[in-house]
RNA sequence: GGCUCGUUCGUCUAUCGGUUAGGACUUCAGAUUUUCAUUCUGGCAAGAGGGGUUCGACUCCCCUACGGGCUACCA
């Protein structure tokens, strides 16, 4: 059977996506591209203690840095026609399927309050037998099973508040096949009686999550790892709904665990590794804030490329990719089934090359503006020259401004190791010679001058490194930068000039 | 604790029974360069441990260890 290939980004609004959850999204999208299907955006707002307002819009922004163009539901360009696609929007039609699934006796109503199960729990944890809500314990608790049906009845009509548990069939092994890690078995007696319906009138997630995959036909659910284990009742649920031709196949993807330490990352990890953990910088409702790729100076395509490479490979030598070469060579085949540690340092690597091989016209549109912001005017036009002198020397996108500025400001102080090094006594009365050399250059251009103050200093039997060097001095102020002509090129007979004069009137002769 | 998934250089990973176990990041050394950077060359560095199966295991099986996940009216 093949059918459309509809897939699903599926988070809660409870905060701002991490990159763990951007890279669920990443092979989400990667895989709906290859198969030509469809990507969906969902957001499972069923826990209103937990919900953050700003969150939706973090992550419809997050995606569209990303490049992650979201076909169906919301933050699409049209919505689609299985909407709506905000589960709180939904809530009305779960509470059918829940009451459907107690009827066909796949589920029960159960009265037991919170405060009665966390004192069993209690319980459970002084006793060393913990407390599970299963096959033997629902015998002896207040629920549809155990109680007479009138019992039941009078306590719906006084409306007395219920959730809807799964009724978890009894030692029955579930054979489970996952594509990335093959075949999973549990045994029923494991698990416990999950809440699908709350008190509250919402569904649980794993209630909401079967009921819209089915009806927005979701053919594939690729998502984390912490889910793996929850699966069983989600194909349980669907056998229950007698839907298992509709079901969709499972891919649990591996999680991305902290440089340090154990566990995975969590978007509660905010900032405290020194890197970003989320795409974008976050302003939470109570203040809070947190940095973001976007912000430190990440180019989208680098960050998508460092995700992608973070528990899949192409099983070839390439590591850089662009979105396009992503999608023809995704595979879920090709996922691993291990955790993987986040590292900053490739990650800088890969953002580093991306800056290489990014159009200088593109990256002058990132120059522009920290060039303004330090108070400097320029032109897109002369960024763009700039860029194209000083990008392999920048790793971070702010790192072009510090690796440029000496071609929009004069140096205000000149490297002290360079002046003890090569300014000796000669060097004015040289320096005084190259002027005359630029000033009546016929050919400005970087190539002509270079040959020009080559032959000068052939001819004159001076000392190559000792001139090169100190007109770098007077011109950056250090002993970094750029080809030293092309600096003179772009900034001009006048300014060159300038700065030569201005050095050999500041820096003291040795 | 129970269930479950996993385990190759410090990190990300290749290898789908036979390889000097390959690549990348990091790091170190060298080359190139007027400088810095880039680039290039080279070095260091790995199959958790123990049993099997096999002519032959990193690869298959079992046990142990370690790590991850789940174990909520959270997702």
């Amino acid at each position: 059977m093949t059918r459309k290939v509809r897939v699903r980004f599926a988070p809660s609004p409870t905060g701002p996506l991490h990159i763990g959850g951007v890279r669920t999204a990443l092979f989400n999208f990667l895989f709906a591209r290859k198969h030509g299907g469809d990507f969906l955006l969902r957001i499972e707002d069923t826990d209103q203690t937990r919900f953050v307002r700003n969150a939706e819009n973090y992550i419809v922004e997050s995606l569209a840095w990303c490049g992650l163009t979201v076909d169906e539901g919301i933050g699409a360009k049209t919505e689609g026609n299985y909407g709506p696609y905000r589960q709180s929007d939904r809530k009305e039609m779960y509470q059918e399927y829940a009451y459907r699934l107690v009827e066909s006796g796949n589920a029960y109503y159960a009265f037991d309050t919170a405060e009665e199960l966390a004192a069993l729990r209690a319980q459970g944890e002084e006793t060393k037998q913990p407390f599970v809500y299963n096959y033997l314990s629902r015998k002896k608790l207040q629920n549809s099973l155990t109680l007479s049906a009138e019992e039941v009845a009078r306590k719906l009509e006084a409306n007395e508040a219920f959730v809807i548990r799964f009724k978890m069939p009894e030692n029955f092994d579930v054979e489970l096949h996952d594509l990335i890690r093959g075949e999973v078995h549990y045994n029923t007696n494991e698990l416990d009686d999950k809440v699908l319906y709350k008190s509250d009138g919402m569904p649980t997630y794993h209630l909401a999550n079967v009921v819209d995959d089915y009806l927005m036909k979701i053919s594939h659910v690729i998502r984390g790892e912490e889910w793996l284990s929850s699966m069983p009742l989600h194909v349980l649920l669907y056998k229950s709904f007698a839907w298992e031709n509709e079901m969709p196949e499972f891919a649990h993807l591996p999680l991305i665990l902290k440089p340090q330490g154990q566990g995975k990352l969590s978007k509660r990890d905010g900032d405290k590794f020194g890197f970003p953990v989320f795409p974008l910088n976050w302003v939470g409702d109570n203040g809070e804030t947190a940095n973001g790729y976007r912000e430190w100076g990440f180019l989208p395509e680098a960050f998508v490329n460092m995700l992608a490479l973070l528990g899949w490979n192409p099983g070839t030598e390439q590591e850089i990719f662009t979105m396009d070469e992503l999608i023809q060579a995704f595979s879920l085949e090709r996922v691993g089934k291990s955790g993987a540690k986040f590292d900053l340092e490739k990650t800088k690597w890969f953002n580093q090359q991306w800056l290489h091989q990014t159009p200088s016209a593109r990256l002058a549109e990132f120059l522009l503006p920290l060039v303004e912001a330090h108070n400097c005017t320029a032109t897109l036009a002369q960024c763009e020259r700039i860029c194209d002198l000083v990008k392999e020397r920048a790793v971070l996108i702010p790192d072009l401004w510090t690796v440029s500025e000496y071609f929009f400001k004069v140096p205000e102080r000149y490297d002290a190791k360079i002046v003890q090094k090569r300014w000796s006594a000669e060097v004015p009365a040289l320096l005084e010679r190259v002027i005359q050399i630029i000033e009546t250059a016929q050919n400005f251009t970087s190539a002509a001058l270079e040959e020009d103050v080559k032959q000068f200093i052939q001819s004159n039997n001076v000392n190559m490194g000792q001139i090169f060097n100190c007109l770098r001095l007077a011109l950056v102020g250090s002993g970094t930068g750029a080809h030293l002509f092309d600096i003179v090129e772009v900034i001009g007979k006048q300014e060159t000039v300038s700065r030569i004069r201005r050095a050999i009137e500041r820096i003291p002769n040795n």
